[in-house]
DNA sequence: TAGATTGTTAATCGATTAACAATC
DNA sequence: TAGATTGTTAATCGATTAACAATC
């Protein structure tokens, strides 16, 4: 369901690694110092064996005997996957979507910034989204490059999903997360992450028949 | 990360059922009639022996030589799903997520209709979200009875999530997509889908720190 | 008949996990 | 030392895909 670049780490390791991060955050939070791969397999419901080894390809970081350090292991998670720092997105689609994406208080909280919004539709367009200006779609290669933006999401109708994706590709950005039902295409280079949400929902109805039908 | 009971068709294929349905509509709304397993595979970025394969766990679909018949896959597709109807929703949490669920139009369109929000916020109980007025919580047994609600929609901040979890369970909730970011637990037959849209971003990050690195 | 495409087998590939030596 | 837990190997398991006979 992602395109993405080669790597010898396969791509499930990094499926899971923000998922690790996040039971790292709550053993800290809890004031734990230490945690063993069976403390967050039971947090993360993923087989220790499998934490141990999908870590393993980015180093040693546990004592055996003892095993984690919370503090150490977070660094190292956030270094891996480079949310050691904060990142600027640019948002194209104002809807109702765009507009909670916008204002969704989880993305700010693991250092995401919406730092700019377009849209195509001139009743949007001039808007404001929290404290960020809806511009036109058609400056959006230009904001990108002044703000430096390399990564883009989404949120537009089916239709308009793979234009949105051209203008991401010619406006430098590098990732790319669509929220639409419609799988783009992307240059070589620009990383696609396609997520609809309805699709989810869709997928777990069929385990809801299968229920009923017992029933 | 989709705790879910037992079948003999895998879990890998079900995900993509609603994948191979989306293009489907995409080629009706285009005007064939009939689709190839190659031309499906364009559309979906999905190997053409392995739809083939997937869609034979349900029957044989298709003509040798000619392809399928595109509505009637469609509707073999509905029927396997159980998206051949529309279903409720119960969400909990009516924040900025929450809201942009309710008002999201993708949902209607494919059969899935919010008929219950909820909240443990006295000043967001109350509210309207479109012609929905916002509940307490606490009655979300009754409502989810009344209104025979069997899928529910976790979009509440990280502490709350496994308490409403609880919650849905008790109120006879048999599916729950969980848009926080904590692994919910529950009790046998009742099935989890656990979605945090700020993992897959955090996912691609991994990503656009190698393509940085490199440039 | 010749060409196309399915349904399915068998081969490949990759991911998961059990097991355990290393070692704290 | 005894107990705990890692890091890693080897075995298992499952999913993907190439290939092709069946057949339209």
């Amino acid at each position: 369901m992602a395109g993405h670049t080669s790597s010898s780490i396969p791509e499930g390791v990094i499926e899971r690694l923000p998922v690790y991060l996040n039971a790292l955050m709550q053993v800290r939070d809890e004031g734990s110092g230490t945690v063993s791969s069976a403390k967050l397999s039971e947090l993360t419901e993923v087989n220790s064996a499998q934490i141990r080894r999908d870590l393993s390809y980015f180093g040693s970081f546990g004592r055996r005997g003892v095993g984690y350090e919370v503090i150490m292991l977070i660094d190292k998670m956030q270094n891996i996957l480079g949310s050691d720092h904060t990142h600027r997105l640019a948002l194209v689609g104002a809807g109702h979507l765009g507009s909670a994406i916008a204002s969704y208080n989880g993305l700010r909280a693991r250092g995401f910034i919406v730092s700019a919004i377009f849209d195509s539709d001139p009743a949007k367009i001039g808007n404001r989204i929290g404290d960020i200006v809806v511009q036109d779609v058609s400056t959006l290669a230009r904001a990108a490059e002044a703000q430096k933006i390399r990564i883009g999401i989404i949120a537009v109708p089916t239709t308009a999903a793979q234009e949105v994706a051209d203008l991401m590709s010619a406006a430098g950005i590098r990732v790319i997360l669509n929220y639409s039902p419609m799988i783009v295409r992307v240059a070589d280079g620009v990383v696609v992450h396609n997520t609809d949400p309805v699709r989810e929902l869709m997928h777990t109805l069929y385990y809801l028949s299968r229920a009923e039908g017992v029933a």
